[in-house]
DNA sequence: CGCGCGATTGTA
DNA sequence: ACAATCGCGCGT
């Protein structure tokens, strides 16, 4: 069953550990959410949504919406925007496990689905093709600072779930 | 209009 | 430890 407006429209934190052993649905390829990052305006200052920008406007609207960014010139990253309009909000999908394969890190995931910026800005309750479903409920799960940012390490923003 | 840097990754 | 690589975002 695919996750609705009732869903994203929670605290950013609250829904990256409930997309834990959620099942994303891109085109073709179809994975478990593994582990995840919330990031939020105003009171984040790791957060692209810290100030409103041109590329973090998506943040600031409804939920429910992807937001992908190119970062390092190289990598690009998915995120899902969450929390109501005018409260900016996004999750990033850090880890997915594929029947085949597991997609640890956002540069890595986006490379193999084929994720770039045109996959920016997408209604993931409404596409076919691109959207989140129901899936596992994980056995365990973990909280630790975010990766790889300067600003905000105080802030235990970081979800995984055991693997298995 | 110019320039430093980043929510990363692979290689040394 | 560090290079790759480029659009964003802030300062001028």
């Amino acid at each position: 069953m695919r996750l609705t407006a009732d869903f994203f429209n929670n605290h950013v934190c609250q829904v990256a550990r409930d997309l834990l052993g959620k099942r994303l649905v891109f085109g073709k390829y179809e994975g478990i959410i593994t582990e995840t990052e919330g990031y939020r305006g105003a009171d984040d200052e790791a957060s692209h949504a810290y100030r409103f920008t041109k590329r973090s406007a998506i943040m600031f609207g409804p939920s429910g919406r992807s937001y992908v960014y190119l970062i390092y010139g190289m990598y690009h990253c998915l995120n899902i925007v969450t929390e109501e309009k005018d409260s900016p909000s996004a999750v990033l999908i850090r880890g997915l496990m594929l029947p085949d394969i597991y997609l640890s890190g956002p540069g890595k995931i986006c490379r193999h689905l084929g994720i770039t910026m045109k996959e920016n800005g997408i209604d993931l309750l409404s596409n076919h093709d691109f959207y989140v479903t129901e899936g596992i409920v994980p056995k365990e799960i973990i909280t630790t600072p975010r990766i790889g940012i300067t600003k905000a390490k105080d802030k235990l923003w970081r979800f995984l779930m055991s693997l298995e």
